[in-house]
RNA sequence: GGCCCCUUGGUCAAGUGGUUAAGACACCGCCCUUUCACGGCGGUAUCAGGGGUUCGAACCCCCUAGGGGUCACCA
């Protein structure tokens, strides 16, 4: 149980909150649960939400990445109240622009014992490790001021470390976690700015969120255990330090994160589909977080209310697509006609065989049978393919049917229809249908059964026989129903 | 491997010493629409294992097992 629920205070000044991402690609759907988590923190308490671009790693930053970041999080709906493209007072919100501040603050550091310069060469860190040493030796912590002084005069390349105690533990209060305590010996002297004058993610990110002004940290948990290397430089700094509060990750099942590289789809692919970015986001606040009550529907906006930290999972969660499907199919049912049509129009378009059809009236149909809009798809398959489909789909045993009934069935339905159908209107098609069962013996059911079947072929359709014959039209309706006979 | 963290049904989970151990997805059954789907109702299924503590443990303690994280001039 978290030992800090009461801790939640905001120490009278406003709760500031951020997500900070990297640009090495899109977004993904565990990153944008942080996010919304940070966000919704920070709306619950009235605070401000600021995204920050994490870019110090050269190497790995992605061109067009940081666009890519700004339209996930407005198309999901996660204002953020300061950040590289909307501005605000603490600016530049992009790390590799705020290059000047993190020196001195190191400077400072190194003045307070806290940190040192070293200037061990890579060959010597790997051989170093390839002995057995799991962390740095403090070499050149025991160099001469002198020295020191001289090599720095010369120009030596040569990074910034963090000064760790060797002894002692440190403990912090994480606010989903409770109090987490780790050995210094534990601890490795980590570089804090690197040779090329870049900060690390780990001196960048403390200097960043201290000027920024935010108090409460929001990531995931695999800086549980490195926390206190971070606390260690506020406090050599003489800063106050923010709260913590470490979220699990979401997996693709129990051993695997949910990952791009795996393949698993990002916020974007998903809405590509068709899933709907407000069931995105609520699908994804529920996993690994629970309100007090048992709602699990509902818009950001009512989240923004119901959030507490409390409510945090303290293990990971399996992503469940089903349930992720079910709650889209949710939201869809809620979409007027109009927006649904508008959805469903690109996916429609795609296909030739229904260009003929009426295809507003088509989507009433298809509405209240979609999980994803792109499902719209795969329910018109049996506008097109007709010809083979298996007989044995006639077979119901709730019914009382089979091959045999239908081929019994089917022909003089089809004169009777033929005969009498208002081929306009299909107005009469009904009293038809009840007629001919009366008269030769048969349920309703059964002969609604058979006709549907043998007029699409298909045992799930978008609607019932009636809906089906107004759908694809008299001449179509007549035409399938010979094409059947023929096959019996 | 060292250290940190976690462990309630197939999945998400409520639960904070006394409960018939909620709810949701999935699954199964029934009903509705005299046809599928949608919807409604109901059902199957969970406290990782072992020791304690206690009148009483899913809840507290210890051990074991399993899982995750972390040990970079990546973030």
């Amino acid at each position: 149980m978290s030992t800090n629920s009461k801790t939640t205070k905001t120490n009278n000044s406003i709760v500031r909150t951020r997500f900070a991402p990297s640009p090495t690609g899109y977004l993904h759907i565990g990153g944008l649960r942080t996010a919304c988590y940070a966000y919704l923190f920070a709306k619950k308490h009235g605070g401000k939400f600021i995204l920050r671009i994490e870019d110090t790693d050269l190497e790995r930053k992605v061109a067009g990445a940081e666009e890519v970041i700004y339209n996930t999080l407005k198309q999901a709906g996660l204002h953020y109240d300061e950040g590289p493209d909307v501005g605000g007072e603490y600016g530049p919100y992009i790390q590799s622009e705020r290059k000047a501040s993190y020196g001195q603050y190191a400077q400072q550091l190194v003045k307070n014992g806290g940190a040192y310069p070293c200037f061990c060469s890579v060959e010597r860190l790997e051989k170093m490790r390839e002995g057995g040493a799991t962390k740095y030796d403090k070499h050149c912590l025991k160099l001469s001021k002198d020295e020191v002084a001289k090599r720095l005069a010369n120009g030596e390349p040569h990074v910034i470390r963090q000064n760790i105690p060797q002894t002692g533990t440190t403990e912090y209060a994480d606010l989903v976690f409770g109090t987490i305590t780790i050995d210094n010996d534990e601890l490795e002297d980590g570089v804090l700015i690197k040779s090329d004058g870049m900060p690390t993610y780990n001196f960048a990110n403390v200097i960043d969120d201290y000027l920024m002004g935010i108090n409460y940290v929001m990531r995931g948990t695999e800086y549980l255990s490195s926390t206190p290397k971070y606390n260690h430089i506020y406090d050599g700094l003489g800063l106050e330090k923010p709260q913590y509060i470490h979220m699990q990750p979401i997996m693709r099942d129990s051993k695997h994160k949910l990952s791009k590289r795996d393949g698993d789809a990002s916020f974007d692919d998903f809405v590509k589909s068709g899933y709907l970015p407000d069931a995105i986001l609520n699908y994804i606040i529920l996993l690994g977080w629970s309100p007090k009550s048992n709602d699990e529907k509902f818009t950001l906006k009512q989240a923004e209310e119901m959030f507490t930290v409390e409510g945090l999972s303290k293990s990971p969660s399996i992503f469940d697509l089903e349930k992720l499907k079910w709650l889209n199919a949710q939201y869809i049912k809620e979409l007027s006609e109009e927006e649904f049509y508008k959805l469903a129009t690109p996916f429609l378009n795609s296909l030739e065989h229904i260009k003929d059809l009426d295809k507003k009236y088509l989507c009433t149909l298809l509405q209240s049978r979609c999980s994803i809009i792109r499902d719209v798809v795969e329910l018109c398959d049996f506008i097109k393919a007709f010809d083979n489909f298996d007989l044995n789909l006639f077979i119901s045993e709730k019914w009382k049917t089979d091959i045999t009934v239908a081929k019994a069935m089917l022909p003089p339905l089809l004169k009777e229809l033929t005969a009498k159908v208002d081929m306009e209107e299909l107005s009469n098609l009904s009293e038809i249908i009840e007629g001919f069962a009366i008269a030769n013996g048969y349920k309703k059911g059964q002969v609604l059964l058979v006709f549907r079947l043998a007029l699409t072929g298909s045992l799930v359709t978008p609607g019932g026989a009636h809906e089906m014959a107004k759908l694809l039209g008299t001449e179509v309706m007549l035409s399938r129903l010979a094409t059947v006979i023929q096959r019996l």
